[in-house]
DNA sequence: TTTTAACCGAGACGGTACGTCACGTCTTGTG
DNA sequence: CACAAGACGTGACGTACCGTCTCGGTTAAAA
């Protein structure tokens, strides 16, 4: 362990990351570099590469920065439908950034860094865990489900819809929300 | 159009795409070379870019090819779940070669080519259109639906939920194709 | 030896020599493409490359052609300094296109063709054989030389430096023809 | 000016150009890649395009430090002949590795780096400001040579001729030297 | 008149070099 | 030590040119 020298300035970590994702959505993984990462960082490949071990790791954990660090408590909308919805947006809300470019960042990132590749995961693990036991818990509660009942992975379909949806260039709109409300999510819990 | 000089070698074509279908298999989109498709086609990067504008599109149109021209008319196992079944076995095997490397070769080449961003589409189109169609009627003749019934796109949801699927490093294997009909699909015909 | 087949169009030489002069006298020898000459030539490659071996002998074909094919018969001025510049000044004149675009285009081509090697000594051999002699019997009878004087090749010595100086990027003008003559030339009469 | 950053390591300059100059007496300037002088360089094409604008250049350059970079003080033979066979040697050594191949890459690249057309002075220049005064001066104390004699350039007309004779295809011999002196630049002293 | 064979323009082909650019490593001086 | 700057080797990119080839079409001598 190193006890001398100067420490590591942990500010230029939190810039880099900054400077990445910015890149990522405006360029896309292909078309950003390194030296431009450094350079609207005002950091150095050597300060980059003494952190990360390439660009794809440096990317993916980037973009792992942008999901939320704890999902909200989703709130109670009084109804199955209403809580759904609520999910539905809060998820098109942290997928904002995950436009087609960041999108292709993270499938080349994800050869790349195979820790990555559960990121998709953790965009709705936390959120089933927390989310979708509650918001079943509370419609078997109010009797819109039968207490028997045992629906697929919702999130795991309504991110999957989500993702090719966006994939296919199609906006993330209320629009596309209400059917994947109306047309999936809840046809699926009964 | 042109109408003397040397007639393009359409042989040539084919060649090339095969060796970049080859190669992404191999080694990923980003670990092949434009020099590599064209010693393994034995052709020349002339003919290559007199034929493509760049690398991501060569490898769009190579990927395009993998789909089958014709998806076959969808065979009638005298019930629903079965048919279900056998499109979404169906719908493996023409996605078999997209695995990791493919997809995000797919994924680079999208951002370069936005028709390819049809592709997912393709993928499913004519199935749908052919096929969905098919099954529901066969089903509603069956009295498996009712009439009045208005599933959303199944094979959109296959295929969302495939992707998804493959993209998290996860086989398309027999569990997830049972999964996917019982759990997903034939709830949504209700 | 054929004797069927439709024949050379003659017309074709002369318009692919004139376009190869015309571009190494505007973009120099390595600036300009074989297929730059078939397109201002109006021919192609094909023709080209059915009548010169490459692109080097095309060329120095192309600067043969640019020297005259008889000189003229060298005037009588009255004085061996008259007909010295006058001498002089037809070879400037004679190599007037040899500019240092077209000069580097020789040099090149001069690797590749050994036989244009003796353009050079055409440049002069002519004028030496016909003009030397003559000029210096002439000012042998005017007494303006000694009966017994075997000067130097003085065209060898005229074309020599008259090289070295367009190398240098120097025009051929009326100065430094006065120059040529009584520094050097005139001098090594006597 | 920058003041920080790894600085350039001046030692592949030497590698590169010593690369550049075997090459181009090996095959010509025309036969030669960058990528091959990099290979015997040790040296990357990065190095190469970081320190020359282009090939031309790079040659350029390589052929500028041919020349020495101190001609030696001409030694006194003792007699005005003495002295110009001895400045001819000198002059034949200095051109040596200027064969028909080298000449050629000059020829190239004179067209590119105009300040290279120079080079033809520079092969003289500094000679003669030391050389041909100090030989002058030297056969005009020995009575050789009247007070009031102005010979041309005779390093001009050396320089010229034995470029001329090279140009050719012939060798820069004891035979030429001899030729040069006795029948050019002796006579043109007088 | 028909055949025949070489010519012509156009332009695709395999190759090879060009000059650019990015990656990930390294080597400076400064703090 | 960390850091900014930036040179380094490696290797792919896309472009341009070379010299060859294959087309459809033309032209004149031979049959």
């Amino acid at each position: 362990m190193h006890v001398v020298g100067r420490p590591r300035d942990e500010s230029r970590e939190k810039a880099i990351l900054d400077a990445a994702i910015g890149l990522v959505a405006e360029v896309g993984y292909d078309g950003m570099s390194v030296e431009a990462i450094a350079g609207r960082a005002g950091a150095s490949k050597a300060t980059i590469y003494r952190r990360w071990p390439g660009k794809a790791q440096l990317v993916a954990d980037a973009i792992r920065r942008l999901q939320p660090e704890a999902a909200p408590e989703p709130e109670d909308t009084g109804s199955l439908r209403g809580d759904l919805l609520a999910l539905t947006r809060f998820m098109f809300e942290s997928m904002g950034g995950l436009d087609g470019g960041l999108l292709c960042g993270l499938a080349v990132a994800v050869r790349s860094d195979p820790e990555l590749g559960r990121l998709l995961d953790t965009i709705k693990r936390d959120a089933r865990d927390r989310a979708q036991s509650l918001i079943v818990s509370r419609a078997k509660a109010r009797e819109e489900m039968e207490r028997t009942a045992d629906p697929p992975d919702l999130i795991d379909v309504a991110a999957a819809l989500s993702l090719f949806h966006v994939l296919g260039g199609k906006p993330l709109d209320e629009d596309f929300a209400i059917y994947l409300v109306d047309k999936v999510l809840l046809p699926l819990t009964r």
